[in-house]
DNA sequence: TATGAATGAGTCTTCATTCAT
DNA sequence: AATGAATGAAGACTCATTCAT
C-alpha cells in the first residue's frame, strides 16, 4: 500500500493532519517571503523538520504551492458558485461575492497573497499551473458578466468602463489580503461592509438634499 | 567633445545614458517575472549583452533594483510634494494625487510594480532597501492625514473607517500599475477620471430623483 | 549509540570527525597551491566530494582557512605557554621553543605554511583575520623578550641588531615548514637539535684550542 | 614595425622606459598581495591607468611575472657567478654570496619576496616557468657543493646535516625580503655582516676564556 | 517519519582579455 | 598610448532534491 495513497474513505488521516500543517507553515513562508525567494529549508524550519523530510510528504516544492493554491481555489469557486445560483439580483449579488471574497480571505489569507502575487509567474513558467490562469479567467467572465447585468438591471452606473471596474473592485478586493490580519480590530464581515459602502456609494460625502 | 569626459554641466553622459536603458530592460523583466525569480543573465538577454557585461555598469543585482526603485520614488514624492504644496482643499487634492500617481504608473511602470510586488520582501531582507519602509510610511502619513482633512472639511463620508479608506484608495489605485499597459486604449488621465468617479461617488447607478 | 546525537561529553561527534577529514584536505591543497589559487573544487576533489558538498559543513572558503589557522594556533600559543611558564633560564627556553615549534610543525605542517604565506593578504584583505596579526605580534613579543632576557643573564651575545635576530630565527624555524616532510629523514626532535646547534653555535669549524 | 619589436641598439626607448614603469608597479603589488591573488585592475590602479591598457604593452598577466622574474633572476646569477669565478676559499665564498644575496635583495626587493612566495605555484602550474625551478636546482647545486668543500676544507663543521644547512641559510637569508625595506635603519651591507655573524659564530655568547 | 550527508544543476559574480575608438 | 565597453570562461556559493539509515 502506497503511503502516498489518498485516504479511501475521507478519513482524516494522521498523514492528511500533517500534510495540512505542513501546508499552512509553507503558505505562510511563501506568502511573507514570495515563493522564488523562499528555500525548501526555510519551510521546512518553520516546520520545524528538517530539508530533506519534507519530501516524504511532497514531491517537490511546486507541489506543495500548488496545493496551497489549488485547495483555496476549490473553496473560493464553491463559494462563488453558490452565490451565483441563488439568483440575487446584481447588487445583491455583488455584495455577496465580496462578503464571500473576505471570507475567503479570512480562511485562506496565505494562498491569497500567493494567489495575487505569483499567479501571474507559476501561470507563465509551468503548465502545471494553467489552473491559475483559467481561475483568473473565469473571475473576469463572472464579474464582467455581473457588471453588465447590473448596468442593464438599472442597479449600477452605465457611465463607467467595465473593464475598469471589473479590474478595480477584483483589486481592491483582493489586495487587502495584503495587510488583513484575521483576528484583529475588524471582522471579514465589517470590512465586507464597508468596502461594499465604498464601492457603491463612493467615499464623496453626500450633500444634504 | 569625447563621450568619455565626465558631464559636468549635467550633459546626460554616454555612461549615464547606457546605465538607463540597461536599468529600463532590468526593470521590465523583474517587474514581469519578480526580482527573485529573475536570473541575471535574463535581464542581460533582454539587454542584449552577456550577463558579465552588466557588472561593468552596476555592482550587483541588488543594485539594479535598488536604482530602479528609488529612482521611480524620487519622482514620485516630487510630484505628490507638488501636489500638496499647492494649497488645494482635500478633494482636489485627492484628485491631484491619484492623478499624478496614474502619470507616475505612466512613467515607471515597471518600477511601479516591482514596489508594490517587492517592497516588503526586500524592506525585510536587506537594510540598503530601508528606504522602501520609509516611502510607505510617508504614503500612509499623507493619505490618513488627506482623510483627516476631508472629513473635517465636510468632503468626505465621516462613517467610514479611515484605515480601510486609506488602504483601499492605495491599493486600488496602484495595483492598476499591473495591468496598465502605456499607449493602449485609456490614457493616464482618463483612468484617473474614472477611478476617482469611483472612489468618489461610487458604482451605484444614483437614484432618479 | 546513534552518531546523531550532539555529543555532550566532548565525545568527537561524526560530524566533528567529518569536519577535521575535510579541513586536512583543505590544509593540504591551500597550503600546496595558494589560498587564492586554491578552487573549492580543488579541495572538493582532494576530499573526493563534489563542491557543493562542502558547503553543508562550513559557511566558505574563508571560514575554511579561518578553521584550520585558528585550531593551528591555538594549539602553539598553548605550547609556548607551558614553556614560558616553566621557569627556564632564556638559554633553555630558546632550546624547548626551538623544539616547540617543529612539534608544530610536525603536527600541523599544512596549517604553518599557510600561517607563513598567507597571513599578511589575509589579515590585511578581511577584518575576521585580524587574530593573525595579533599572532604574529605576540610572537614578537616572546622572542625579543626572551633575546633581552637571554644577553642580560649573559646566555647570548650583546653585539647583536635584536630586531635582527628575532627574524633571523623566526624564519629560519618556520620556514622549515615548506621542506619539511613528516615521517622522512629527521625527526622534529633532530632538526630541533640541530637548528639549534646552528643558530646557537654557529657552522663555523671551532678553531682547535 | 611592431611596437613591441626590442629596441634594437639597446637604446633604453620611452617604451622600454614605461615597461620598467609599469613592471616596477606590478611587481609591489604581486609582492604585496600574492600573485594569484592580485588583479589586473590592481596592478594597472597601482601604474595610475585602466586595467585594459596593460595589455598594449604586455601579452598577459603571466607575462609581466615571468619578465619581473627573469629579469632578477638574471641579475642575481650574474652576481653569484661572478662570486664563484672569483676563486675564493669556502668561507670567503659564502660571505660574499650573502652579501650578494642582500645586495639583490635591495634592488628587486618585490621580485624577490614573488619568488620566495610563488616560484613552487607557478613552476607547477605552467610549462614557461620552468626556469624557476632550474634557479632552485642550481641554488642548490652552488650551497651544497660549497657546503661540502667548506668542510673538506676545514672551514665548515663536518657534525651537521648539510641538507639541513643550505635550507637553513637559503631560509634565512631570503625571507628577510618579507621585511626588508629599503633605506631604513640597517644598510643591506650591514645586514650581511649580521646574518654571516649569527650563521657563522652562532647567537651563544662564548665563554670567556 | 525524520535525519543528515551528499548531489549537481544553476546562480551571482569576478576577472583576464579583446577591441573599436 | 590609453580608454571604456564588452566578452566568456571560471569561480564561489545556493538550493531543490535524493537516499541510506
Amino acid at each position: 500500500m502506497s503511503p502516498r495513497r489518498r485516504d479511501a474513505e475521507g478519513t482524516t488521516s494522521a498523514r492528511a493532519v500533517r500534510r495540512a500543517e505542513l501546508l499552512a507553515a509553507a503558505a505562510e513562508v511563501f506568502a511573507e517571503r514570495g515563493y522564488a525567494a523562499t528555500t525548501v529549508r526555510e519551510v521546512a524550519d518553520a516546520a520545524g523538520i528538517l530539508g530533506g523530510s519534507l519530501y516524504y510528504h511532497f514531491d517537490s516544492k511546486e507541489s506543495m504551492v500548488e496545493e496551497i493554491l489549488s485547495t483555496f481555489l476549490d473553496d473560493m469557486w464553491t463559494g462563488f458558485d453558490r452565490v451565483l445560483k441563488a439568483g440575487l439580483g446584481a447588487r445583491q449579488t455583488l455584495e455577496a461575492l465580496v462578503a464571500e471574497s473576505f471570507r475567503c480571505m479570512d480562511e485562506h489569507r496565505h494562498a491569497v497573497m500567493i494567489y495575487q502575487k505569483e499567479s501571474r509567474y507559476l501561470a507563465a513558467s509551468w503548465e502545471r499551473f494553467g489552473f491559475l490562469a483559467d481561475s483568473w479567467r473565469r473571475h473576469q467572465d463572472m464579474w464582467l458578466g455581473l457588471l453588465d447585468r447590473g448596468v442593464t438591471e438599472g442597479d449600477f452606473r452605465a457611465d463607467l468602463d467595465k473593464a475598469l471596474v471589473y479590474r478595480f473592485i477584483r483589486d481592491a478586493v483582493w489586495v487587502a489580503a495584503s495587510w488583513y490580519q484575521p483576528g484583529e480590530r475588524l471582522s471579514p464581515g465589517e470590512i465586507a461592509k464597508q468596502y461594499l459602502a465604498m464601492v457603491l456609494e463612493g467615499i464623496q460625502a453626500t450633500p444634504k438634499s
